[in-house]
DNA sequence: ATGCATGAGTA
DNA sequence: ACTCATGCATA
């Protein structure tokens, strides 16, 4: 199937490196349209479907849906196709990980037989034709998940394909941050790859968007093109947290060795275009998204603040207070939480930077349903990061060069963070708007 | 950029 | 039933 093999211009749905945000209206699917779903084709073991009175179609169903999701559990995961980021610790789940990676595009790689010299990169701002419909109507590589919903494929994966991997380049000085060191195959000095501080993230994430502006490709496009590279897709919306920061201290280290890897590709790559056509999924439909009067989200906020897990038995209730459905409220819930995580009582530091407060385990004061965040903050106490509260530019509005989050909290932190723990700290700290009000939630898991 | 949603894995 | 990673849809 030949999709619109011939576009060159790749994944460029919307570049519109104007400065900030790849508007994600033109991206694909547009809004109204429920379009495929890339992954997420699975079977539908919700009983809540009830519910939602079947909004959602099943279309297939294997085991799950097939890629990036096992690792995910194993955020140590990554390619091994680049020596560089080999890692003791994470090396473990490389596999996994390929096997995971394959199924995302199926059709890509074949599109791209074309140019078996590529790099598989494309050069976006020049020349943007057609929007490489998503459209496509792509088979969906179905993985051979065994029972266990777990990878098992065959091997064809990232690897055999002329597609990826290649670069041998090096990237700029400041970028790579291995140490040749690290060769053979022993336990090699740990370098930023190993275990990036948050520092080192945020230097990194930065830099990363600079980069990525400049070489006119949109968060979509390199979440596109992760895909196209490593097997892994991912969307407007991670690339954009990676550079906000936003995401939990585990998934930045995950990523950033792909981002880094893309970076490496993107500043070599000369003029090759490789074109590959995304793969479309199909569809399966997504619950519509439901809007929260401002009114009800200020309920649902305050009993958040006293009671951050609700009981089932709550959640009814609150749902039937507010007439919203209990699933929602629930979700709402869980959303808030891992949205408090990185949302720091952080503010609470003194003048001096003196982390304060944040003893109590919650309180009647409430913050308003304010929209910003405030970042930075680690959730488990468990393993590690000793964080600092200081956050610092709103990473967020600014505009690329500008951006003035000169350091943030070094919580430099070390470690190979054992996945076994819960390890769910974010590393973000970003902004830190108002500086006052907040709660802090930090309450003790007994509950 | 972010709110609500999904689903795998886990407790 | 929750956490965590992730993303569609939307502001």
């Amino acid at each position: 199937m030949a999709m619109a093999a011939s576009t060159s211009g790749l994944f460029m749905g919307s570049s519109s490196p104007t400065g900030h945000s790849g508007s994600p209206v033109e991206f694909s699917y547009g809004n109204a349209q429920p379009m495929p779903y890339i992954h997420r084709n699975f079977d539908m073991k919700y009983d809540d479907m009830a519910k939602y009175d079947m909004k959602y179609m099943p279309s297939q169903h294997q085991n799950g849906h097939g890629h990036l999701n096992h690792y995910a559990h194993n955020p140590w995961s990554i390619p091994s196709d680049v020596g560089s980021w080999s890692n003791p610790g994470m090396t473990s789940h490389l596999q996994t990980l390929h096997a995971d990676i394959r199924d995302v595009k199926p059709g890509l790689q074949n599109s791209d037989v074309g140019n078996p010299g590529t790099t598989l990169h494309h050069r976006p701002p020049q020349h943007m034709h057609s929007p490489p419909g998503w459209h496509s109507p792509v088979t969906p590589t179905h993985l051979n998940l065994n029972g266990n919903g777990h990878q098992l494929q065959h091997g064809y994966g990232i690897h055999g394909m002329n597609g990826m991997l290649s670069p041998a380049h090096q990237i700029h000085p400041s970028l790579r941050d291995h140490d040749p060191a690290d060769l053979e195959g022993g336990p090699h000095t740990p370098s930023d790859e190993d275990a990036p501080s948050s520092d080192d993230l945020e230097v990194f994430a930065k830099q990363f968007k600079q980069r990525r502006i400049k070489l006119g490709f949109t968060q979509a496009d390199v979440g596109l093109a992760l895909g196209t590279l490593y097997g892994n897709v991912f969307s407007q919306t991670t690339i954009c947290r990676f550079e906000a920061l936003q995401l939990s201290f585990k998934n930045m280290c995950k990523l950033k060795p792909l981002l880094q890897k893309w970076l490496e590709e993107a500043d070599n790559t000369t003029g090759s275009t490789t074109s590959i056509d995304k793969i479309a999924a199909q569809g399966r439909k997504r619950k519509k998204r439901t809007s929260i009067e401002v009114t009800v989200k200020g309920a649902l906020e305050t009993h958040f603040m006293k009671q951050p897990k609700p009981q089932a038995q709550e959640i009814t209730h609150l749902a039937d207070q507010l007439q919203l459905e209990k699933e929602v409220v629930r979700v709402w819930f869980c959303n808030r939480r891992q949205k408090e995580k990185r949302m720091t009582p952080a503010a609470q530091l003194g003048p001096n930077g003196e982390m304060m407060g944040l003893s109590d385990s919650e309180q009647n004061d409430q913050s308003p349903p304010q929209r910003h965040e405030m970042k930075m903050n680690s959730v488990n106490s468990d393993s590690c990061s000793p964080i600092h509260p200081n956050g610092s530019g709103d990473v967020g509005h600014m505009g690329i060069g500008s951006m003035g989050m000169g350091s943030l909290s070094s919580l430099s932190s070390h470690n190979p963070m054992p996945p076994s723990s819960g390890g769910g700290h974010i590393v973000s700290m970003a902004h830190l708007q108002s500086p006052v009000s907040h709660h802090h939630y930090q309450q003790p898991p007994g509950h």
